[in-house]
DNA sequence: GATGAATGAGTCTTCATTCAT
DNA sequence: AATGAATGAAGACTCATTCAT
């Protein structure tokens, strides 16, 4: 056979992950065997360990992958001249979250459970867990310093913490969404912003 | 030899329990072995089958005992006469959280993210976890609906939603607190302090 | 099943070499797989792993094992009071050296060239290897020292060197003998007996 | 593409020899795969496998050809006029071995052992092996003819045993190069003229 | 002639679970 | 009740060889 172009080579790699990601969502990233990928994947084992050294680096990279496309994906809206409020904002995303999940037969959203889970065993997982998070945390942070410009936001609280407090709605949608059941953007949002007047309540 | 007394018995069932809690934390939960768990609890593979049918069935009962331990920690917080406002409130259940996962030598916290990956692949588990976690939003509502009596809350959110915000909260900590870290309760709490006025922001 | 005693243990373990000799002696090291000498053994795959890490363990052991053994075969022949000539002797040592190698169905000098050339590859059993052939040299150097003593060599060649040339009589036998053939211990003592008067010839 | 001459394809079928014998010298002839040689050689799959129709049959013509090479090296010494006394001649054909098995980046020596272990299994190799030392022990069994006359060795002592404590001693001389160490040509030499008045002590 | 991607049978090794003692 | 040796199915990965281009 001819050598494959990188194209070539970008494609089969990408064939490969979206099998893995349809597998890992039906049954977990362990009790996926490499067969079950190798054969979702319409390849052979050699082909397959042609692209991924092992079980491990494909689960690191499904994961890795998953959490760059919704980087990408998410970054338009955080960079936009025209910030809406942070609830608003917040309803943004996880719709945008939800819309990057969602593919042909599988839901990303649940892979990022997965990803949680095995990055407490594979520290070079870690690792790369930690930076795409302090980035989303930075891009946040950098909507905080707008919104307190707007004056939407206290300015005596730290930049960095309302992110966090963001993050951690977006993480615990995510979750309830998988686990819990019984939420979606709007009741997020909704709730946030039903929240958010308890200080009104304790200022007033 | 002679029967075990019941007691007997729950405090070796608890034995095997924290033995795989400090396995589980050390390797997750599917690259722990039995005989790891059988070594750390030190005890004999037939005594630990004794106890668990297999290792899911011990992998469910870690999990789930871990869940009630917490719940039974947090109820005198959630039903209280004496509700403090929101921010305050989910502070209090974080350090509550820190609290109870601290143990001697690991962290419950971080054996939730295996859960959540595992109630993927067990429907048994995963059903466990829905009740759970539709307890606790039933006592976040509770409190939401008190909040509202005293006007901390916005009444036209339904509570529910706001429960489910709360429990969001939580639920982005843990995740954070475990995986990518520069977090505490304080930082939640004055994070969420600061997204408070962003209603200001929609009234003005 | 009860807690094995330690002479239980050593049989079995004993029982797996057997099977690895066999199967090594019929099949080479590397065509050899681990089920054909766990079939050898009659016993399950679990049990030979735990008598035997792996496989490069299991030939460690088996090639460990065979030298140990034949240098408790030798030395009584080697340290006796009543020491032959070296033709003599020589012919003794090849002759137990046979003895010792010929088995229930195999022949372990075939697979001394098997732990020759693994040694090149396993670091670990080169070294046993260099340890157990000086160890030799030196029990032979031993030997030479007395022929001094008794005038049956000449003194002034370094003992080392007589050890070494009688080492590589040896060794070449077992070569012969498994590669070859047209060998056997008398032709070997006579042919070094035969070439012994080239010096009187030379000093003649 | 053009046909390739024969004096190309010799060249080109040397070269991959050549890397076979660097790889196999380095890691031993099954831990070596194909893609090591082929990479070594600098060419593709196909290109080798046009040269040879399996990995057998190039680990035979390695095998085969450095024995060979060998023994046209050695030709002109075992068949010169001037026949030098056998301690000599044994150091003159070490020697010659030395000097062709040093080669750019490895020894040939070592790969002798892997021949040798490779013939217990592959019975065509085997016959090869046998041929080759069969022919080696007629030279030298003509060398002792010629030492009878010269009244440098005993008569009575068949030519073919004679021989045979030769190549052993040859044999054994390239074991403990490549394994045991401590060991060069003049200490072989010395060696064997060491031996030879144990002599003097049976006549005495 | 040459390439090198693809194949897939073959092997080692693990580990949850059992059950004879 | 307790033990822990034994089981053996299952799964990850390799690598000699081929053949479409």
């Amino acid at each position: 056979m001819a050598k494959l172009s990188e194209e070539q080579r970008l494609a089969r790699r990408h064939q490969i992950l979206n099998a893995g990601w349809r597998c890992f969502e039906r049954n977990g990233l362990h009790a996926t065997r490499m067969d079950d990928i190798i054969a979702e994947a319409g390849l052979s084992a050699g082909a397959v360990y042609s692209y991924f050294k092992n079980k491990d680096d494909l689960i690191r990279a499904a994961l890795t992958t998953s959490m760059t496309g919704l980087a990408e994906r998410l970054r338009p809206m955080l960079e936009s001249d025209n910030l809406p409020p942070p609830a608003i904002l917040l309803e943004g995303i996880v719709v945008a979250v939800e819309d990057f999940a969602k593919r042909d037969g599988f839901d990303l959203k649940r892979i990022a459970l997965l990803g949680w889970a095995e990055s407490q065993r594979d520290e070079q997982l870690k690792e790369i867990m930690q930076a795409f998070y302090a980035a989303f945390v930075a891009q946040l942070a950098d909507c905080v310093s707008r919104w307190k410009k707007a004056g939407l936001v206290i300015p005596s609280v730290t930049d960095d913490h309302i992110a966090r407090a963001l993050l951690a709605l977006v993480i615990g949608y995510v979750v309830q969404a998988a686990v819990v059941g019984g939420i979606n953007p709007k009741i997020l949002r909704q709730g946030v912003e039903g929240l958010v007047t308890s200080r009104a309540g304790r200022d007033g």
